[in-house]
DNA sequence: ATGCATGAGTG
DNA sequence: ACTCATGCATA
């Protein structure tokens, strides 16, 4: 158990303290920050570094230089980094067409792979994952319902067509070892997609990906850019492509508040419970478990989020269809109050 | 490799 | 206030 690298924070992060966990209820005011301070991340570009490889535990190590700055209320007096602007394209421009929002999301990858899918919706079954990249076609809301049995040649092109869950996953098993066998980390790569066709994205996400811990639709986002990307790596495979190192820091972020394994023990229970909390729930578990509101509530948008991905690491569960689809009118009203 | 967090977009 | 895509900070 290393000691936090810095801790200089508050007392808000009750992290697991055996003995001694009595901190006052923190006022929940961190939410403000952000409506005044629009300071987004930096991404200093700094080319010349041939030297792949970077591992980002040094990024990191560097980033607690000298950290000062209590999450809230924060008037200014830190050493942020001020933002280098780099003109060429916003990190964020990613979304432009993307959002196509359903309601009927289920298990588009499972009935793909599990055989044994309830039918009950009838046309369930494929997202209409139209392009990305088209900036012209827009399909408001109609997708195809139907599967392709037209006699299309979908096994010549990777892409073009919404890949089956099978497809994702054989990709990003195959994107791994090539992508080991080449010499790159997930965080290279990342870095990469960005220098390369202007996406950057986070060790995380490439980590997410090869283990298809990401939603259906994201994976399906995904793969185009992270298959170029190989075919650009391994031709490339000696040409000193410019590798560049992003220095991103100075957003104040609330640092991460670990919760005890007892509480989330009890944050689980509840979750299977009831998935869905409504506000007054929340406040009530979390008064209960002394943690803020937010804390809580994010917990459990966090929880739904993983039962949503591609790889379900949940073994005892039984077989949940569709899960929470709304409906159940569980409302508040709980309050236990010990 | 993952847990907690932020934010844009949607209702 | 939720969902979704993403990522910093951690274990």
């Amino acid at each position: 158990m290393a000691t936090a690298a810095s801790n200089h924070y508050s007392i808000l992060t009750s992290s697991s303290e055996p003995g001694s966990m009595q901190q006052t209820p923190p006022p929940q005011a961190y939410r403000d920050a952000h409506s005044l301070l629009q300071s987004e991340y930096t991404t200093l570009q700094s080319s010349g570094s041939t030297l792949g490889h970077a591992h980002q535990w040094l990024t990191a190590a560097l980033s607690h230089g000298g950290e000062g700055s209590p999450w809230p209320a924060s008037p200014l007096g830190e050493q942020d980094i001020k933002p280098v602007e780099v003109l060429q394209h916003s990190p964020r421009q990613a979304h432009l067409v993307q959002q196509s929002q359903q309601h009927h999301e289920a298990g588009a990858w499972r009935a793909t792979t599990m055989p044994s899918m309830s039918t009950s919706n009838g046309q369930s079954l494929i997202y209409s994952q139209s392009g990305y990249g088209e900036p012209g076609m827009h399909h408001e809301e109609h997708h195809s319902p139907h599967l392709s049995e037209h006699g299309h040649p979908q096994s010549l092109h990777s892409d073009e067509d919404t890949p089956t869950s099978d497809d994702l996953e054989q990709f990003a098993k195959q994107f791994k070892q090539r992508r080991i066998k080449l010499g790159f980390t997930q965080a290279d790569v990342g870095l990469a997609l960005g220098t390369l066709y202007g996406n950057v994205f986070s060790q995380t996400t490439i980590c997410r990906f090869e283990a298809l811990q990401l939603s259906f639709k994201n994976m399906c986002k995904l793969k185009p850019l992270l298959n170029k990307w190989l075919e650009e790596a391994d031709s490339t495979s000696g040409s000193p492509t410019s590798l560049d190192k992003i220095a991103a820091q100075g957003r104040k972020r609330k640092k991460r508040t670990s919760i005890e394994v007892s509480v989330k023990g009890a944050l689980e229970s509840h979750f299977l419970k009831c998935p869905k909390p409504g506000a007054s729930e929340i406040n009530s578990l979390a008064n209960s478990l002394q943690l803020e509101k937010e804390v809580v509530r994010v917990w459990f948008c966090n929880r739904r989020q993983k039962e949503k991905r591609m790889t379900p690491q949940n073994g005892p569960m039984a077989g949940n269809e569709d899960v929470y689809g709304d409906a159940s009118p569980h409302h508040g009203a709980q309050t236990p109050v010990p």
